[in-house]
DNA sequence: GTAAATTTGTCAATAATTGACAAGTTAAAA
DNA sequence: TTTTAACTTGTCAATTATTGACAAATTTAC
């Protein structure tokens, strides 16, 4: 599987036969922006990423690496950015993670 | 090396002997929030990136690398994602790639 | 102590995103 | 074909987020 979020969106609702009017109510948007998301000509909003999982009975953490892997390699296209930039994404996310333990620890 | 994009700034400025005030007109903008910045308190402006380079000679490529890498980093950070989304994410980089490059055959 | 450097708080101005609706096109069914 | 539902596109006011700017601390280095 690969596509952008917008044509996995698309995929998952017409692979269960609704139209983007029903699955706009689902998710509580207009069926027109609904439309405009899946030709990835609007962003899909995070916050609902919860209600798009539970429309389809999906993992939300599988659903968010689809979302949020889309939306780094969309910036990653668009500034042309170098593949070394996910390298160092994660070996940031790492040191987030020390950081914050570390003030965990001091906090309490 | 491994630091948050302000932590990487603040560095930058200090080993070049630079006031807040002195970085802060080399890239036009207030003092005040350029330490914010470097606390991790504002974003810093992507359309800076290139004064940013300019201002310590440094390969525009690199700095994204950087910036782009905390960017993402933050937010997977902030969402708890798996680091499997990097992998998507590479993924649908070559997959943008790919669509781009179809588009540009048909169209010229 | 004081002067420079830095930090923090605030807020109006600007910019970006969203929700909503009208008006269009496409597609399928009769 | 005509009709009808589905989808697409354009627009715009309203909401929300970001930015620039300045005042007022606080910290740091003589």
């Amino acid at each position: 599987m690969n596509a952008t979020f917008g044509e996995y969106i698309r995929k998952l609702r017409t692979d269960n036969g609704l139209t983007l009017t029903e699955l706009a109510a689902l998710l509580k948007l207009d069926s027109a922006n609904l439309s405009k998301i899946e030709n990835g000509k609007r962003e899909f909003d995070e916050k609902r990423l919860d209600k798009l999982a539970s429309a389809f009975s999906l993992d939300i953490e599988k659903l968010k690496v689809e979302y949020f892997g889309d939306q780094f390699a969309k910036k990653m296209f668009e500034f042309k950015c170098s593949p070394e930039t996910l390298i160092v994404a994660e070996e940031k996310v790492k040191y987030l993670k020390s950081i914050n333990m570390v003030q965990t620890e001091i906090k309490f």
